[in-house]
DNA sequence: TTGAAACATGAATCGAATTTCAACTTAGAA
DNA sequence: TTCTAAGTTGAAATTCGATTCATGTTTCAA
């Protein structure tokens, strides 16, 4: 169960040890944000993280030892926020179809207002494969946590499981990009909705139309 | 309509004149490939790609004019690879259902025996976001008209359009990520299978079960 | 108040790749 | 066969940014 990991192999660099120590890494991890979603990893230099955050060329190392650490830190970092923002989309009391549609709605909604944030952990894909990996797996596994309850309460097929819940998530992330980050034509609302039926009704004519 | 596309803007960088040419391209381009798929685009290295290919430094400039033209070429050039695969998967009569099943399945098999293709495809949205664009527009775009064939027979619903596509498209190659490269647990057989079941039912209990 | 540890600074170093180029070889049309 | 365009070669020039480091400044516990 536990889904909480704890804080040993510290993927985090070297810790400040007083406030303005604090704030500067903290500066720095915010402009690297920036830049590297602006950029990519291999346009993103050094130089104009620290030029952006305001501290000087050197300050970086204080703080981290490479340019591959600094941007594993600010993926684990973006992986957490993901995750967060899913789990508030969570309305206490709705079906386990009516849960997926709002995941959806909230990813949506949170990569047009974030694409940085996508586009780093996608790139995260080549600079730090493992990062990338607990990312979709973790993903996943809140997604197959949710459809078992679902099971369980009789709403879903009993039968669902892993593979259901990659091919759920590939949906949201490639509608993610599409109608979230390459164009905002249409309505997070009417997506959801639209991906929802394929969910609740499958393609297929007549059924339970 | 026309998905034909003329070879105006020549992507191709500079054309060989002669046979001996033509090979040489070509060696540089299937090296390319083994290279860029093993290492990615920044850790791959010209003087690497011209050593496995056979060749002199010197003479990958007389055939592209960079290391990013050379990637450009290579992306188009798999994603028709791809995009011949799913031709040929289509069995002649088979109902819109199966069709999906059936390019799954057979993207989730091109996908175990062609790790470096996606990869490749993969990175493009950091090196040549075109490419990429293109390659997913137009696989989005093939899915499309094929549920819209289904439409027409009544075999599906008659509202079915791009969303589904892209939803499709992005749960067929999060599987392919997850089953094709990531273990190959599973079979290729299974995987579609259970895959095709969300589109044919949905995931709701009962149902048309 | 004070002193040592933490932090900040940015010029200089270092390494590694892409790209250029001038000399040389081969292909193939006439 | 000949001759020119096409292709080949690899050492050297270039470029570029990550990382180091010696020096100066700030923090904060005692």
């Amino acid at each position: 169960m536990a889904t909480e990991y704890t804080e040993h192999t510290d993927s985090n660099g070297k810790q400040p040890r007083t406030a303005r120590g604090q704030r500067t890494k903290r500066k720095l991890l915010d402009a690297a944000a920036l830049e590297f979603g602006e950029k990519g990893f291999h346009e993103a230099s050094i130089t104009a993280i620290t030029q952006r955050a305001g501290t000087a060329l050197g300050s970086f190392y204080t703080y981290f030892d490479s340019k591959d650490e600094l941007f594993s830190a600010l993926v684990k970092e973006l992986s957490n926020m993901v995750k967060e923002r899913a789990a508030l989309a969570l309305a206490p009391k709705q079906s386990a179809i009516d849960a997926e549609r709002s995941v959806l709605q909230a990813f949506l909604e949170f990569a047009r207002d974030h694409q940085e944030i996508y586009r780093i952990i996608d790139e995260a894909e080549f600079i730090d494969p493992q990062s990338y990996h607990e990312h979709y797996e973790r993903a996943a596994q809140r997604i197959e946590e949710r459809l078992a309850e679902g099971a369980k309460a009789g709403e879903l097929r009993p039968d669902i499981g892993e593979i259901e819940a990659w091919a759920i998530m590939g949906m949201n992330v490639f509608l993610g990009m599409r109608y979230g980050i390459w164009s905002e034509e249409k309505s997070a609302v009417e997506i959801a909705e639209i991906a929802n039926g394929i969910l609740a009704h499958g393609i297929v004519a007549d059924s339970s139309n």
